[in-house]
RNA sequence: GCUCGAGUGGCGGAAUUGGUAGACGCGCUGGAUUCAAAAUCCAGUUCUUUCGGGAGUGUGGGUUCGAUUCCCACCUCGAGUACCA
């Protein structure tokens, strides 16, 4: 007897919606069948759908992390279903600082901790049901793969940016330019000290001398350049990677230094990555931020020549004109938006970090100038940005030649003039720009007016009464004065004009320039990817051949930097390169010292090496290219076959968050640029679309505890949420009568409290907002003998608060205890449902629940048979079912529409709709069941595969084709009109679709309802648009 | 400060080109089932009301027969950016 109750409850076990189970059962076979395997030569049309990879973290995935995962996977599996051979791959970011941040604190080896997080990341991946190929995988550390960074690295050494054919070339044919004509007629992208040479001196320069000037025009180039240094972190940091004057990671302080590093050339490219932005679907607020990132100004470069001071002290009691010709030992360069105010100019400011302050500053000026610069530098960027209000500056003593009316212009230097935009100097305007204006006020330095307004302040006569309190700085609403040939001109014409006047004295031109840096690429860590570079005997970096590619990092037995300061990898023991003709490896220092000494092979010449760079790359080198690599990625040959590449062009559909905005996806556009130059790939924008999905919140829980004073101690009372709000406004209607208030009697007897909101752990809180007591004494055995006053003894009610998912506000929610509660087709549904893909949005697990028992409510609609058994009717729908079809056709037309428009949260709203409406109907058709199984499909794998197979089938559904909406189902033949009176909705009138105006209207009028709306009233107008609405006005 | 985005029940959120505001779900209330609980099912749930209705999408104005939707001004919140000449 109880063997047959136990087969029983086996049997219905098995009939019920068992979704562990399942899910298990598929995720094995879809592993095990490589259902989701891309293949690169196909008759279908191509499709790529792409996530941005994850950083392998120690903490595991929470319930937000999926989100975008979830909605690629489903716009993946809606365009197979589609015909088309969808790209859907998946690989982790595996280089970066927290495995060796743990590896410092350890000595374990970052490539372990690595491993075992990546092991961690796929466990949950898989449980989640994902459609990844994973036989594409790519990790960033794995050598395999960081042979390709380090390839194009030296790709993008070996070039250089021609501004006249607009594309990077090969630096030999610069090479070939400068042999025949120098570097004077070339039109290339370089740094600003590059000095003119002629062809005669390039051929007579040194090869250390061509080098060194070969790598100001190299598209990644070594360079002293100003940094922002981490002394916390032991390394740069890229403009990006700090946040509010701090690092990103960690928060700690960062300093400007100067030190030797990589960078890459990506100003040569500003132009073209802000016109590209127009080309591509990418979210307007995401463009906006590289727009302001790249940040191009139009304007001129103006030179002023600086006055000998000699002669300058000899004329100081003359008047301010100076009419002998000068010797100018040196000008000053700055650039201006605008160059219409030229003639406002009556100081300049330098940077204090200009390379001219010390040149021209004055014997007695020196000892003030020398203390303020050693004052701003002492300001860390932290402390500038906080009082931006206060005023500093210094005089040097020195005076520049206006370049029109040749009159003396003080120099003065300033922190307010920033040393690494535009040249570092300005021209001050005081009378067109506030800071100029304030720097002025704040020394006492002339405010000249140029400004005559258009229309006057009224009260103001006097037109230079409007520069009283401030500035004026638009652009538009006056004409100018005082300004010589541009008197009377408004800012546009003036504007040309002066430039013009500037090009004629061959003191200016237009210029146009750009807010963005060049991109710092060297970090002085371990984890990352070694550069393929040795420093020869004249110290000059030398490129590894690409044979000898990768280059492996090299084991150390510590993580920090050396005792002199270098870079983690010089505690490496083997770490100079050395080659004898193809035979190239990585030797000891020793060995190398070794080798060299050995006089007859190295004078032979064929002896090279060096020691090798030990810096490696930062976090962005790459996810600068991995979307390009998935296409072909064991590939050992080459970076990605010509065949793969041009089947799979670019990505279709790219999801990600947008902290990446000014990082890896503008780094990521400048590389596909780069490679687009060198016909490595045909597309020059790598992402058609991006979509960032918006953040998932937690849902904090808060005990409320009052604290009261009972004989001088502290006493401590939990209540209920619901209680205290009662207490603290009354007169709110609720659930307490003040008066029956519990927590009344405690005022009475203690006097005052103060109120302490402690965080609770959201996995012990239940959907009612309530827990435990007991859990809550388990979970903090401090508060085990606190006193509860609550409305239902037992438990405890909470306040809710939504913050950011963290450890700290125990209000993290991991999928793994979601998924073994409710499965991963509910997590995925529920993630969906939330709200729309790009907004942040809340999560609370007691909402699941709905999205569940839909699941079950499905299940069921398949298992109509005795004890709940799979049962479908293949007797095709009779009349009745007619509700059906037009059900399921509603449903397809609707989903599909969804999902184009990646209206996710909608879909499921639908879903639900069609299945209560066909659970209504009792409809157990296979015409109808079928179909609505591949519907569900992409958002609910797992349970989609199994009522597919109970449907008979024996290939995965995800090769089922999408169902086809037939318009026909939803064709009605009568119409519920509201009908409004003056555009309120008073009630509905269900009448035929194929009656004219005419007769709506007077169906509508005659109508008893109508006539008690209108009162007697008689109708002004009547509109009636036939299939939507009637609206009475009157 | 500047740039961008968003404000709809107790909560998450729906609402085609302007055309029945609050779909769907959570929560809540009542009921069925159960020894009981869970689960499940049914009904109700914007506010207000004299049960006829009336008001209502951040605030104020405008366009329109009709506005959550379009325009103007303002308020609040969020994100990015910050002396960029």
């Amino acid at each position: 007897m109880a063997k047959i109750w136990l087969d029983l409850c086996i049997s219905i076990e098995r009939m019920n919606y068992n979704f562990n189970e399942i899910e298990a059962k598929w995720q094995k076979y879809w592993a095990e069948n490589q259902t989701f395997k891309a293949e690169n030569v196909s008759d279908k049309e191509k499709f790529y759908v792409l996530d941005m990879f994850p950083y392998p973290s120690g903490a595991g995935l929470h319930v937000g992390h999926p989100l975008g995962y979830i909605a690629s996977d489903i716009y993946a599996r809606y365009k197979r279903h589609k015909g088309f051979n969808v790209l859907h791959p998946q690989g982790y970011d595996s280089f970066g600082l927290p495995a060796e941040q743990y590896a410092i604190q350890t000595g374990q080896h970052p490539a372990i901790t690595t491993e075992t997080n990546i092991k961690t990341y796929r466990r949950q991946l898989d449980q989640l049901g994902f459609s990844f190929d994973w036989s594409r995988e790519v990790r960033t550390s794995d050598p395999s793969y960081y042979k390709w960074t380090q390839w194009i690295f030296i790709q993008l050494f070996n070039s250089w940016y021609n501004t006249d054919t607009d594309k990077a070339e090969d630096i030999e044919s610069l090479i070939q330019i400068f042999e025949k004509e120098g570097n004077t007629t070339v039109n290339a992208i370089c740094d600003d000290d590059t000095p003119d040479f002629t062809a005669e001196s390039w051929n007579a320069f040194s090869s250390k001398e061509k080098q060194a000037l070969l790598l100001k025009y190299r598209l990644t180039y070594l360079a002293d350049t100003e940094v922002n240094w981490c002394p916390a972190l032991g390394t740069v940091l890229a403009n990006d990677e700090i946040v509010n004057g701090v690092s990103e990671r960690g928060g700690h302080p960062v300093i400007r230094k100067k030190m030797t590093q990589w960078s890459m050339r990506i100003t040569a490219y500003a132009q073209r990555l802000l016109d590209g932005l127009d080309k591509i679907d990418w979210p307007q607020p995401l463009k906006d931020s590289q727009t302001n990132w790249i940040g191009r100004s139009e304007g001129a470069s103006v030179t002023f020549k600086v006055l000998n001071n000699t002669v300058t002290e000899r004329s100081r009691s003359d008047e301010n004109v100076i009419s002998t010709p000068l010797n100018h030992p040196y000008e000053i360069e700055v650039f201006t938006t605008r160059p219409d105010t030229i003639f406002g100019v009556s100081f300049m400011t330098l940077a204090p970090e200009h390379e001219l302050v010390s040149k021209i500053t004055t014997p007695e000026q020196k000892d003030v100038v020398e203390a303020y610069i050693e004052a701003t530098a002492k300001r860390s960027e932290r402390d500038r940005m906080a009082d931006v209000k206060t005023i500093t500056g210094a005089f040097t003593g020195a005076y520049a030649e206006h370049p029109f009316t040749k009159e003396r212009v003080p120099i003065w230097i300033g922190d307010y003039v920033l040393a690494g935009y535009g040249t570092g100097a300005v021209m001050s305007v005081p009378c067109g720009d506030q800071r100029d204006y304030d720097f002025a006020k704040h020394f006492g330095i002339d405010i000249p007016n140029i400004f005559s307004p258009l229309t006057p302040e009224e009260g103001t006569e006097d037109a230079d009464a409007l520069l009283e309190n401030g500035a004026y700085a638009e652009k538009s609403g006056f004409v100018l004065k005082n300004s010589g040939f541009l008197n009377g001109l408004g800012y546009k014409e003036a504007t040309k004009k002066a430039i013009a006047e500037l090009e004629k004295i061959g003191q200016g031109k237009g210029k146009v320039n750009y807010r963005l840096r060049d991109a710092v690429f060297s970090r002085q860590r371990y984890w990352g990817e070694p550069f393929p570079v040795y420093y020869d005997a004249d110290g000059m970096p030398q490129m590894l051949d690409e044979k000898f590619l990768p280059l492996e990092l090299p084991e150390v037995d510590k993580y920090l930097p050396t005792e002199t300061g270098e870079p983690p990898l010089g505690n490496a023991k083997k770490w100079h390169w050395l080659q004898y003709g193809d035979e190239g490896k990585v030797v000891s220092r020793e060995e190398f010292e070794k080798a060299i000494s050995d006089t007859e092979r190295s004078r032979s010449g064929k002896i090279k090496g060096g020691a090798l760079e030990l810096n490696t790359m930062p976090g962005w080198a790459g996810s600068s290219q991995y979307f390009n690599r998935y296409m072909d990625p064991h590939n050992d040959e080459e970076i990605f076959s010509q065949e793969a590449i041009n089947y799979w062009q670019d990505v279709d559909l790219y999801i990600g968050g947008s902290e990446h905005a000014t990082g890896h996806l503008l780094y990521s556009r400048f590389w596909q640029k780069f490679m687009f130059d060198k016909g490595l790939v045909p597309k020059d924008e790598f992402a058609k679309k991006l979509i960032n999905q918006g953040m998932i919140t937690g849902t904090s829980a808060f005990a409320i505890r009052l604290q009261f004073i009972k004989n001088n101690y502290p006493f401590f009372v939990f209540v209920d949420s619901d209680m205290f709000d009662s207490f603290e406004n009354p007169s709110k209607d609720s659930k307490y009568d003040y008066d029956d208030n519990p927590l009344f009697n405690f005022v009475e007897q203690y006097g005052s409290f103060d109120v302490q909101k402690l965080h609770v752990d959201v996995s012990l809180v239940d959907s009612s907002d309530e827990i435990d007591i007991s859990k809550y004494k388990q979970w903090r055995e401090e508060y085990s003998n606190s006193v509860f006053i609550t409305k239902n003894s037992g438990s405890l009610k909470l306040t809710r608060e939504i913050e950011k998912m963290s450890k700290s506000k125990y209000n993290v929610v991991n999928p793994d205890a979601i998924c073994e509660e409710y499965g991963a087709d509910s997590l995925r549904l529920y993630e969906m449902f939330l709200g729309p893909l790009e907004q942040s949005k809340p999560w609370n697990t007691a909402g699941i629940t709905g999205v569940h028992s839909f699941l079950k409510k499905l299940w069921r609609l398949y298992h109509s048979g005795p004890n709940a058994e799979f049962y479908v009717s293949d007797t095709p729908p009779s009349e009745g079912s007619g509700e059906a079809f037009k059900t399921l056709h509603k449903t397809i037309k609707k989903v599909e529409e969804d999902i184009e428009n990646f209206s996710f949260n909608t879909s499921v709203s639908t879903f639900m709709i069609c299945v209560n409406e066909l659970s209504a109907q009792k409809c157990n058709s296979r015409a109808i069941l079928e179909p609505l199984a591949i519907l569900v499909s992409p958002y609910a794998p797992h349970i989609a595969e199994e009522l597919w197979e109970q449907l008979g089938h024996t290939e995965s559904i995800s090769k089922a084709p999408f169902p086809k909406f037939e318009e026909k189902y939803l064709v009605e033949s009568s119409k519920e009109y509201p009908i409004s009176f003056n555009g309120k909705m008073r009630f509905t009138l269900e009448l035929p679709m194929d009656m004219t105006k005419e007769e709506i209207e007077a169906t509508v009028m005659a109508h008893e309802k109508t006539q008690q709306q209108l009162q007697g009233r008689k109708p002004k107008q009547v509109i009636v648009v036939p299939g939507r609405i009637v609206n009475i006005v009157g």
